[in-house]
DNA sequence: ATTTACCTGAGAATGATATTCAATTACACC
DNA sequence: GGTGTAATTGAATATCATTCTCAGGTAAAT
């Protein structure tokens, strides 16, 4: 059993909920790839891999990898939600190319220092942040 | 005319469209207060001021004071979208209480700095950016 | 075996937003 | 002040993502 599904298995014990076949075929199609994803296409993706989970039992799932740690909504730059690993990954800040849809991800630990102190000024508890740019991106310029 | 009906009255004219009535107690209405809104409490209040102007006409008119630069989409942390001036506001971010939902909005020419170095380096024309922080206010954690 | 709590797929319901359409209005030109 | 034209409007309808309902399943605990 991998990382991600230990730890979620293990989440889900804890809170008398059960590590179900669905559940762990949703996970594994998750973080079989690093990229941000939506409902749909996780559905679909499942669908063309032969599986035969509804779409109401992803909807069902995606608050509980939130919970988890497993998962959170990404920067959203279009009509619906998207979402990205957690799991594994370092906090990252996106660049979103409006043309061609790219996704630049970077990290600044001094953007990042300066946030905290904004929050402690204000006597802030943070949860979560996320700071998304959007713009053209370079290969886009060009044309 | 104030100055937001003045530039956008402007906007609509080079764009060969026009700035009617309902247009104009929109936008009234949403610079009225310095609040963010979303379109279904804007819609109600200008029903408590006895106009009738009906959603589809808020809705239309969305998209055109974004491009206008009167207003932009706020930090999300709803299942709606909501917006915020553009027009007279420096640009700032926001601290957003999970809880009670109050917003603290900041400014910091340090973060924007170091934002603008990220871009650079990645060669990526920006467009527009948001940042947001979730958790929990000072009065909310007292409890 | 019975109980109990949890899970599932299918489809219906919801809610925000977008679109259609017929009627109205604003503006430019006569 | 009329007239033509394109833009605009409200109401109704459509769309789309997401949530809920319901009628069976499952699996562990008693
Ligand atoms: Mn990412
Ligand atoms: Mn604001
Ligand atoms: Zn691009
Ligand atoms: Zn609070």
């Amino acid at each position: 059993m991998s990382e991600p599904e230990k730890q979620f298995a293990d989440f889900l014990r804890s809170k008398g909920l059960k590590f179900t076949p669905e559940r762990r075929e949703i996970l594994r199609k998750i973080f079989a790839t690093h990229e941000h994803f939506d409902v749909e296409t996780l559905f679909e993706k499942l669908k063309k891999g032969g599986e035969r989970i509804s779409l109401a039992t992803i909807y069902r799932l995606v608050p509980l990898l939130i919970e988890s740690g497993m998962i959170r909504q990404a920067t959203r730059c279009e009509g619906h939600v998207t979402y990205e690993h957690v799991f594994g990954h370092k906090l990252h800040y996106h660049l979103v190319c409006v043309r061609c849809g790219k996704i630049i991800e970077f990290r600044d630990e001094g953007i990042e220092r300066l946030l905290m102190q904004v929050c402690d000024k204000y006597d802030f508890t943070v949860i979560d942040h996320r700071l998304g740019v959007r713009g053209i991106c370079s290969a886009c310029r060009e044309e």
